[in-house]
DNA sequence: GGAGGGGGCTCCGTTACGTCA
DNA sequence: AGTGACGTAACGGAGCCCCCT
């Protein structure tokens, strides 16, 4: 049963996008570029435990297409290829990219694998070093001390970034839900202090000049009866 | 020197599996 | 035993950069 949907798995994937792109009228942006390449790479080729020369694939049943159909389409044609070119694989390129535990060796593209509590730590130690793996050297070597294949360990970096940024930004949250209770505590509290400014000193306009004046400069003009500071007198 | 292909990497969103309550 | 929630390994797509031709 597991095996069966790997190998759907497998070849939905080599159909799919060879199909999309053979389908295409020539026109296929760089990223699509780069995903087909990167499917054939990592997909068709890492499965080559695949062993059944012709499984109809899930997505030619999902479109209606019978087993006689599927062999005498143009895609067969290209499916098989792709197998081959799976089955071709170096010994070399298979060793580094075989699991390597002890609990798998049926080349399942989609079993899940636990990683082990010394793998997890040592993945930690080294994200908490670096966050990337620069040279394509490290995720090697690291993959090849963890018996991971290199695929698993970047997986476990890009995962690990995206769990990090996960909880930065629910702390970046946090912060900013604090902030806005913060100040709206202050806004409360100085709109109440307004109101109760206002309630016991009602307000009013600035009095006039002369009455911000000290009393005692103040004279009154004997010819012109006006109220005056006394420094025009002299 | 510029264009285009190829390889490698990252990020993001999603899927699917394993575990646990 | 069944199930839903959750954590996380794995995948696919897209974009960027660098190197080579």
């Amino acid at each position: 049963m597991v095996e069966e949907a790997v190998l759907d798995d497998a070849c939905n994937t080599v159909l799919v996008l060879r199909l999309g792109s053979a389908g295409d009228t020539g026109s296929i942006s760089s990223g699509h570029r780069d995903a087909l390449r990167r499917k054939d790479s990592s997909s068709v080729k890492s499965e080559s435990s695949v062993s059944n020369p012709m499984v109809l694939p899930q997505s030619f049943l999902s479109l209606g297409l019978s087993d006689k159909e599927f062999r005498q389409s143009p895609a067969a044609a290209i499916f098989t290829e792709a197998k081959k070119e799976a089955e071709a694989e170096s010994e070399e390129t298979e060793k580094i990219w075989s699991r390597g535990s002890d609990e798998d060796d049926e080349g399942s593209s989609r079993k899940k694998l636990r990683l082990t509590k010394e793998q997890s730590a040592l993945l930690e130690e080294r994200f908490k070093e670096n966050s990337t793996l620069n040279p394509q050297k490290q995720k090697l070597a690291l993959a090849k001390q963890l018996k991971l294949r290199p695929r698993q360990v970047e997986v476990w970096f890009q995962n690990r970034r995206a769990r990090t940024k996960l909880k930065q930004t629910e702390v970046d949250c946090e912060f900013l839900r604090r902030w806005c209770e913060t100040l709206t505590d202050d806004n409360r509290r100085l709109q109440r202090e307004l109101q109760d400014l206002k309630a016991v000193k009602p307000f009013s306009a600035p009095p006039p000049l002369y009455m911000q004046l000290p009393p005692a400069i103040l004279k009154v003009c004997p010819s012109c009866q006006r109220a005056t500071d006394g420094s025009a007198e002299q």
